[in-house]
DNA sequence: TTTGGCATGTAATCCGTTACATGATTAG
DNA sequence: CTAATCATGTAACGGATTACATGCCAAA
């Protein structure tokens, strides 16, 4: 069984791009896909040395940087590795909802409690829906200005982008109504 | 830091409704809340005993199962520390979505391959949600048949399933909007 | 009697984060 | 000069899964 497998090909994939330094590449996690990816240091840098060993990267050519900055580039092996990757079937993702949790066994608790935790989750999605927006009007400004070469890319961005704020909607819609439906029982409670 | 045990407040949660086992405890977690949180024996177990040791939990009263079977109980410290984590503030959800990680840096590949796998995605929400509106579809039905005590715990129990719904429709109206984007960008392709 | 479900538990191991440690370079 | 940012890396730890190990009971 290959080790860390997700962090490996997020480091694989964005190396896909052109190349880059482990600070890159959590700098691009960091500021731009952060929405549906985080990677820590701890796992990049181990990662990076790995993938090197197994010859899919390979040190960036040209003049070194004075401050110690190390870029790599994927192999020819680094990208059929990718591609290969890209085309196994997703696995099912991971799902633990702690606000479901809450509503799921807070049946002893006040409705106000749990309001109080919709609320939040509400607002949180619509922090969340706003940063997208702004995304999203980005890339498709880029898509006016960019040559077709790069516009699949962009597209493929988009679509990550749209993802988000689907979800992040369909989340503010859930919320609202629940809030509703726990005003009511506040109200029963309160009689 | 002191990061939450999640763990710790499913198993608490779920013995607020009454006498269980560790098995119990694993199979409602299979059966019912299955869409929203996954547990395996391997945290269960330790994590009862540990539970025990700090007095949160004891072995339920009555008679022994011939069967070796071991039922807890929340005390009432474990009532009031599961109390306290009902209003605690809900923790950042960690995000990883493969699917959308892998239409980031899919860059270089056909578009058929990532309509194959926004398909998948597709139809693994569909089958998700037919899941959730029978789920829903038997809540109501004991909402009118249960008496009032109960109907707490039913409303919360079916703003689990809605939320779960929302959020499944949503991606499901993406994948349609997405294979749509991606059919256009294979035509470009074969041309 | 044998299969399948009930039932508990442990060991290995994985994947990843946090915190720490270190130092160069650049902008104000 | 000094603070912020760039930049790499390691050690400790932790939470959870997987696979394994064990055995009882009921029904076919």
């Amino acid at each position: 069984m290959a080790r860390r497998p997700k962090s490996r090909f997020l480091v694989l994939g964005l190396l896909s791009e052109g190349p880059k330094s482990g600070y890159d590449i959590k700098t691009e996690v960091e500021e731009v896909i952060n929405h549906f990816w985080k990677e820590s240091f701890g796992s990049i840098y181990p990662v990076l040395e790995q993938l090197e060993g197994e010859e899919l990267i390979a040190p960036a050519p040209g003049p070194e940087d004075g401050r110690g900055r190390r870029a790599y580039v994927l192999t020819r092996k680094g990208r059929t590795a990718l591609a290969r990757w890209l085309a196994e079937p997703l696995e099912p993702d991971i799902v633990r909802n702690e606000l479901l949790l809450k509503l799921y066994v807070g049946g002893d608790a006040s409705a106000d409690v749990l309001i109080r935790q919709v609320d939040t989750y509400r607002e949180r999605n619509e922090a969340f829906l706003t940063l997208l927006s702004n995304a999203e009007r980005e890339i498709v400004q880029a898509q006016k200005t960019e040559v077709a070469v790069s516009d699949r890319r962009l597209t493929y961005r988009l679509l990550t982008v749209r993802l988000g704020k689907r979800v992040a909607s369909a989340r503010i819609k859930w919320a609202n109504d629940a809030l509703l439906a726990l005003d009511e029982m506040r109200a029963i409670e309160s009689v």
